[in-house]
DNA sequence: CATTGATTTTGACCTAAATCAACCTACCCT
DNA sequence: AGGGTAGGTTGATTTAGGTCAAAATCAATG
């Protein structure tokens, strides 16, 4: 798909991040910084990082060296049961903060892996604190990150724990719809980027069902699928369904 | 229960907070830091608050000012549902820290309620920033309690996404077990301080259901239950239950 | 382009938990 | 002290979603 140089020879200074030019400098960890603010931090966090479909960025019990800020695709993250059940924790996009989980004990407790190829920004995170002690702004806004991942888990709680699966379906899609709104995509096409398993397991229901519910999401006119790809036809009766849950994020 | 003095004047220099002199200090928030740190800290956060059971310490909507860390009592955090369904996103206790959520926007997203009178210290949350600014130890701590927060929440989603209704009972009343034991109370013997519903909303069961699944418990013998008394019997037994999800905090 | 393995759809059937309903119990409150 | 009310138990029945199975579709590979 995407066209790669062959043998060119890798201008190492376009590595560098540059959050300052990057086009998610106002989702990401530097929104709110100023110029020189932003300069300081490009200084700083310079490491920039492909990862490979398939790749974990850390597993559960791997030390926490770094956090992850994503510059371009998608990713899960999840939490192992020990007799082997999987439960997805999340999804993630660009401008999303990865690895939080791994600061309570200094070790990570899901596994997070690229469902495409995609780019990271590496963040140490010792350099992190160190920074946003000098950088009230920056500091406060990795407290609303850490603060908004919170609120986004007490959403999926209320999911879990209290919506039939039509809602859940209902709510999963408008969250990406919007979510990716918000990243300049389309807000009624897009491809999933996960298995109807996977899918399951975040809204805690089995693929069969995703499958079927979608399926009669397509018979009532709400939606078109095809395989991955998804196209939203009636918004305003899924955000019904879905009780119109902002659902986070 | 509890004998109150009742005429006696109170001396105001009593309701200093004084973590120096707390006995949660190793669990609350000034965790980790040196005396000296500790005398700073008490001179920056000195404001203990009485709230009684039923009382509010903040609603969903209401502007972040403080964060609460809960001195002792009990209390619930739950958030609404626009239909009027309420999902219970927490349980916390002595050492907990509170409000966490509010930090994303600035208001707060869920409920929290005494459960029982309790007493918090309230640590505004500006101060609390510029203070962690200073102290590193500090800003880590706080880190860490947010970490937290988001590990336990993944724990709850794991327990909502894929158990059954006697692994999350099992796993619940193991969570309480072990964090009762870590504030020095009984780890088999303890009072529960919401009702059937509560404890239902949170693990996404109804009323009937706990009800029904605490009588089975009783008769297999694994605990002994009497109202909102619980004896635990055949811990091991329990722990199997719940396949021995650590289940955080 | 044929083969293979993963993913998805659909149907038939089953079960865990919800719902509905009746009754019991404890603890307020005047 | 006793009547009211919130909370709790237990049983009968229903149902949403799970489980099992088979077939269809897709995507990767040599």
């Amino acid at each position: 798909m995407k066209l790669q140089p062959k043998s060119m020879p890798i201008d190492v200074s376009n590595l560098k991040t540059i959050c300052s030019t990057c086009s998610l400098h106002e989702l990401c960890l530097p929104a709110e910084l100023s110029q020189s603010e932003l300069d300081l931090f490009d200084r700083v966090f310079d490491r920039r990082r492909p990862v490979k479909r398939g790749d974990y960025l850390y597993r559960a019990g791997s030390a926490l060296h770094s956090l992850f800020a994503i510059r371009a695709g998608f990713v899960k993250s999840s939490v192992m049961h020990e007799d082997g059940r999987e439960q997805v924790a999340g999804f993630h996009m660009a401008g999303d903060l990865l690895g939080l989980d791994g600061i309570s004990t200094s070790q990570h407790t899901c596994d997070t892996v690229a469902l495409e190829d995609s780019e990271m920004c590496e963040i140490p995170f010792m350099s992190l604190e160190k920074l946003s002690r000098e950088i009230p702004s920056l500091q406060h806004h990795f407290h609303r990150m850490m603060s908004r991942e919170i609120v986004r888990d007490h959403g999926v709680m209320l999911l879990l724990g209290s919506m039939r699966a039509e809602e859940r379906l209902a709510a999963f899609l408008l969250s990406l719809s919007q979510r990716f709104a918000a990243r300049g995509y389309s807000p009624t096409e897009f491809h999933l980027r996960m298995t109807r398993e996977e899918v399951g397991s975040y809204l805690g229901l089995k693929l069969e069902t995703i499958s079927r519910v979608l399926s009669r999401f397509q018979e009532e006119g709400l939606i078109e699928v095809r395989n991955k790809y998804i196209k939203i036809i009636k918004l305003e009766d899924l955000r019904e369904l879905a009780s119109q849950r902002g659902c986070s994020t």
